[in-house]
DNA sequence: TGGCTGTACTG
DNA sequence: CAGTACA
DNA sequence: GCCA
């Protein structure tokens, strides 16, 4: 879940510098002033793997610049700026829709068609027809608003990346025209390798023109689809058609090679006898990337550090497909399930979460009906004999959370949350001063709960919504998809169906452009912004490499740039840190969700191990699991034990469960081991003893002191989102969260930079946060957001 | 116009 | 330090 | 993306 990097977009927005003309966009009118007038000439030019860092001098000179990469006379600046999306307003298509085809999908884009009738062609020179707008209404509102800017849809415009030239001898590409299909740049990779082309000298056609010396062309698309992209009936014997690869190995090889390789070929085209082409050296090993087969993986030493060989380490099995079927990861990520309650399974579980009553952590009520368990686990009779066990204590670390509230002080909000709802204010008892924001606005004030997603009527709009925050995550947009989480949340607490954008923009959070997508859901059942997306291979690969545990977006998106399509590839190729290679290797055992009794099962290995360390020491299963989910991700216990204050008291115990643990072979590789004494947490693999086949599954766990219990809790039990959403609130109300506690008087510098650390106000007892912050408690399965 | 969580490990 | 991870 |  979450797994965000928050600035890389910021960095992108830094990178492009370059904006012509106006620009409607706010925020890039912002991060471009930072850039060329809060920027002085040398500081801060956010480093950044891709190295194309902002040229001072450039920014100087941008129109310089520019103009340099565009050799064609007649051509002012070809490489004006890209809109993002056809600039149709969602009206207008859902009219069109209506009185034409019912659903118009022909209508929809031709992918992320470039309308762009940038006032800069005025000139009249580019012999460019745009036959590339296809949709009438797109030719119509650009005949009709040829500086269209934004009027009702708001900003929509992508900047120019910076182009930094690379020295002159090496421009391979100067003189040469490419014009892509498609004619955009929104994917931060196509972006990156048009913006590399220019480096080396091209000159970017954003319209299609026969100027162009070169199409280059996605490598999914064939020739037909090239000629009907472009209308017309073939591609003019002077212009090279080549995929993607082409550019790349050229600058790999710092040569034109001969595009006629067939690497370079697209489906359904004969290169017209024009290959005379360019001079080649020999012949381009092609992409880094060639695919074999490699059987070697199983043979490579085992990425962890641990020499451990788990029974059967199945990188890829196949066999037992069953569960784990598609390479890649689910769209929509389930993770508090929503699932058939009418599994007894579900039931008996479900209840544990909360319930648990006031057990102490020992003992506890035991959970009857294994039946359902059966089902899950009958081909192996040891796992249904673990996970029976298991039922009988599976509560056991659950109980804490009611442990810590009912004999705690505060005592009204123990029981009668109504009270807490009534007046929040009542509880902090000193303090309490008015905040003056909206407090009711935060998302952890009213959480959701479990089910409400599936009934929601709303649930088809989340779900595309959810899709496209996914998407921007993505594409490297850090802003973007909290604004649409954000959205998502508020369209998860109405209780009816939200269908005009007139209608949605009045809530909170939602904004005329997701308005206007709610709207188009809701008529259409789909969004074409999306559609587009979904036919991208690119997009489908970095999906993919995403899903490699320790595999970000920044690596995923170098890889897919370097051209390797597959996790063989990058086994066989690439360069790997342990960690990604062993995520590789468990590439599908990581994507499996973990049934909830097999979680149960887990922890019950763990609570015992440790108990036999030291009968004080508690294991409680947070994440997911707390919340009451069907199925968890991964498995996150939280170690603690009466009486201790420091993790330092713990962390010789972690040591001696995590060796015992790895003996008994539960524990079969670390990946994030704490460096310090202080530091409190665990990140590795465990396998089900017994199961067959083992699926390796990511467990960590988390020390924490009985005085940061309430606090590590709250944090470890999240979402995320509910943890963000508190630790907003507190920041606002001039306090601090985190993992070990609720902190007062922070003080903070510009931009709420913590300058000091603050005091103490409560880390123990989860309850009291709550109290402490005004918000109302809630149950963890009530902190789905 | 500048926010949008806060921390910890890896290499 | 940037990247990745954790909720 | 949205919001103050």
């Amino acid at each position: 879940m979450a797994r965000e990097d928050m600035d890389k977009a910021a960095y992108f927005k830094a990178l492009s510098s370059l904006d012509e003309d106006s620009d409607d966009e706010s925020t890039i009118s912002s991060s471009r002033d930072k850039l060329t007038t809060s920027l002085p000439p040398h500081h801060k030019s956010s480093p950044h793997k891709h190295n194309e860092t902002v040229d001072p001098k450039q920014n100087a000179t941008p129109q310089l610049e520019r103009s340099l990469s565009a050799p064609t006379p007649n051509s002012p600046s070809p490489v004006h700026l890209i809109k993002e999306t056809p600039l149709v307003s969602i009206k207008n298509r859902l009219q069109q829709g209506r009185t034409g085809t019912p659903l118009s999908n022909e209508v929809s884009f031709v992918a992320e068609t470039p309308t762009s009738p940038k006032p800069i062609q005025s000139g009249g020179a580019r012999p460019l027809r745009k036959t590339s707008a296809p949709t009438p209404t797109t030719l119509n509102r650009g005949a009709q608003f040829p500086s269209f800017s934004s009027a009702a849809l708001g900003k929509r415009k992508r900047k120019e990346p910076s182009i930094k030239l690379v020295p002159e001898q090496h421009r391979i590409f100067k003189d040469l025209v490419f014009f892509y299909v498609p004619p955009d740049d929104i994917a931060p990779v196509r972006r990156a390798r048009i913006v590399k082309a220019r480096e080396y000298g091209a000159t970017w056609a954003t319209e299609w023109t026969e100027t162009a010396t070169h199409i280059i062309a996605d490598k999914h698309l064939s020739y037909a689809d090239i000629t009907s992209f472009l209308k017309i009936s073939s591609i003019p014997d002077h212009i090279i058609l080549v995929n993607e690869l082409y550019p790349l190995d050229c600058i790999q090889f710092k040569a034109i090679l001969n595009p006629n390789q067939k690497q370079y070929l697209l489906k359904g085209y004969e290169p017209t006898t024009k290959d005379s082409a360019a001079g080649t050296p020999a012949q381009p090993p092609s992409s880094p990337a060639p695919q074999q087969s490699l059987e070697l993986k199983t043979a490579r030493p085992k990425p962890g550090r641990w020499s451990y060989v788990p029974p059967k380490a199945t990188p890829d099995r196949s066999q037992n497909g069953g569960d784990r079927q598609s390479a890649l990861p689910e769209a929509g990520e389930m993770d508090d399930v929503t699932r058939s309650p009418e599994h007894a399974e579900a039931a008996v579980y479900g209840t544990i979460g909360d319930e648990d009553t006031t057990e102490p952590l020992g003992a506890g009520p035991v959970v009857e009906s294994p039946q359902s368990v059966e089902e899950v686990s009958r081909a192996d009779d040891d796992l249904d004999e673990i996970i029976k066990g298991a039922l009988k204590v599976q509560h056991l670390p659950l109980d804490d959370d009611e442990d810590d509230a009912s004999p705690t002080g505060s005592p009204h909000h123990g029981g009668d949350s109504s009270d807490d709802n009534g007046s929040p204010k009542t509880k902090r008892k000193h303090i309490t001063r008015k905040p003056n924001f909206n407090q009711e606005g935060f998302s952890c004030m009213k959480g959701g709960t479990i089910d409400a997603s599936s009934l929601n009527p709303n649930a088809r709009t989340i779900s595309i919504l959810q899709e496209m925050a996914a998407y921007y995550t993505r594409m490297d947009d850090t802003w973007r998809p909290i604004g649409y989480r954000k959205a998502i949340t508020t369209l998860k607490k109405q209780n009816k169906l939200v269908s005009t954008a007139e209608e949605a923009v009045k809530l909170p959070a939602i904004g005329q452009r997701i308005a206007d997508k709610i709207e188009e859901i809701v008529h259409t059942d789909k969004l074409r912004r999306l559609d587009n997306t979904k036919s991208d291979h690119n997009d489908i690969i970095l999906q993919l490499f995403l899903g490699i545990y320790g595999v970000g977006i920044s690596q995923a998106t170098t890889w897919l740039q370097q051209g390797y399509t597959t996790l063989e590839d990058l086994l066989a190729h690439a360069s790997l840190t342990d960690n990604q290679r062993l995520g590789i290797d468990h590439y599908q055992d990581f994507q499996t969700r973990i049934p909830r009794a097999e979680v149960s099962a887990l922890a019950k290995i763990v609570a015992d191990t440790a108990r036999g360390i030291d009968r004080g020491i508690e294991a409680i299963v947070a994440g997911s699991y707390r919340r009451g989910a069907e199925s968890c991700g991964d498995i996150d216990v939280l170690l603690t034990k009466p009486g201790t204050s420091a993790c330092s008291e713990l962390t010789p115990l972690l040591y001696k469960l995590v060796s015992q643990l790895r003996a008994s072979g539960m524990l079969v590789a670390p990946l994030s081991v704490g460096r310090t004494e202080s530091s409190s947490k665990w990140h590795g693999c465990c396998v089900l003893p017994g199961q067959e086949p083992p699926i390796w599954r990511r467990i960590d766990f988390h020390l924490a002191p009985a005085s940061e219990l309430g606090a590590a809790l709250l944090y470890f039990t999240g979402n995320d989102i509910f943890n963000r959403s508190i630790r907003l609130l507190a920041s606002k109300r001039g306090m601090r969260l985190n993992q070990r506690g609720l902190y007062k008087s922070v003080m903070r510098g510009p931009g709420r930079a913590k300058l000091n650390e603050g005091e103490l106000v409560e880390g123990a007892d989860e309850k009291k946060i709550f109290a402490e912050l005004g918000v109302p408690w809630r149950p963890p399965e009530e902190r789905v957001c």
